[in-house]
DNA sequence: TTAACATATGAACGGTTGTTCATTTGTTTT
DNA sequence: AAAACAAATGAACAACCGTTCATATGTTAA
């Protein structure tokens, strides 16, 4: 969208916008980030932002657990389980391994726990640290 | 929901589960967190899961901008973007600055850049670093 | 005070998403 | 091969969410 002739466009553009400094709002124009980009991330961030999808990561933080026992950690439906675990999968969040008629999964790399974690500790300091 | 004197329980519990490491189900259960605090960490991600709140954290990033230059700059309507300025404020992601008719917007700690830029650097990585 | 402007907000609508239920796939045991 | 079990999947439904449209609030200029 925005080329690289577009930083002569300081002096025409904004003509409509007469309530904040112009060269900040051009400054903003030019960094936007390629769309896709920014979808990636939200999409990347979406995973996060489910209750029932942070519990599986957060259980997998440890050891890698089969589907029955985080159905059974978890206290919920074995499908529902199943169907976040996909979710995860398809996203490069958790791994998983064959033993017979079980599944293992543990999360894939560092970068997912190092993430969960801060999550959790921004969780924790908003909360004063105080907790029951 | 569990308490200290579940630490006894390892033996008990588990009868149906046949398929891992009993002590591995028992260590996740005991380190459940409170389900509030999950809660509250979903929620948290989940608005960054959003390329609207997504593209307005990022152009904050430099500068603080009124609303109309967030609308200019987003290419958005202008009551799409105060909707999800509202939500960013409700969740403290950023603050304002009332200046006559203008309300100048700008993130409100470096908690959030920090996210920001970590999800992008992420995405960045897994694209291998090239981009068009 | 009236007009013009910037921002905020409420209601409504369409699309997305997570769960449930029923079924299927694939593995092991008998 | 049949039965039993673990996990995955598809369809359906309800709840949630983001945008739009219309309108309200609040501030400045005339």
């Amino acid at each position: 969208m925005i080329t690289k002739s577009t930083s002569s466009i300081v002096d025409t553009l904004c003509d409509t916008c007469t309530c904040s400094n112009k060269i900040h709002v051009e400054n903003a124009k030019r960094k936007l980030l390629d769309e896709e980009v920014i979808y990636e991330m939200a999409d990347f961030f979406k995973i996060f932002g489910d209750s029932t999808r942070v519990k599986i990561l957060y259980t997998l933080l440890e050891n890698e657990l089969c589907v029955g026992d985080l159905v059974e950690v978890l206290n919920m439906t074995q499908s529902a389980i199943s169907h976040q675990l996909r979710v995860l999968r398809q996203n490069d969040l958790v791994k998983f391994r064959k033993e017979g008629k079980a599944v293992f999964y543990s999360l894939d790399d560092d970068h997912v726990s190092v993430l969960l974690k801060q999550g959790l500790c921004h969780m924790l300091h908003k909360n004063g640290g105080v907790k029951n």
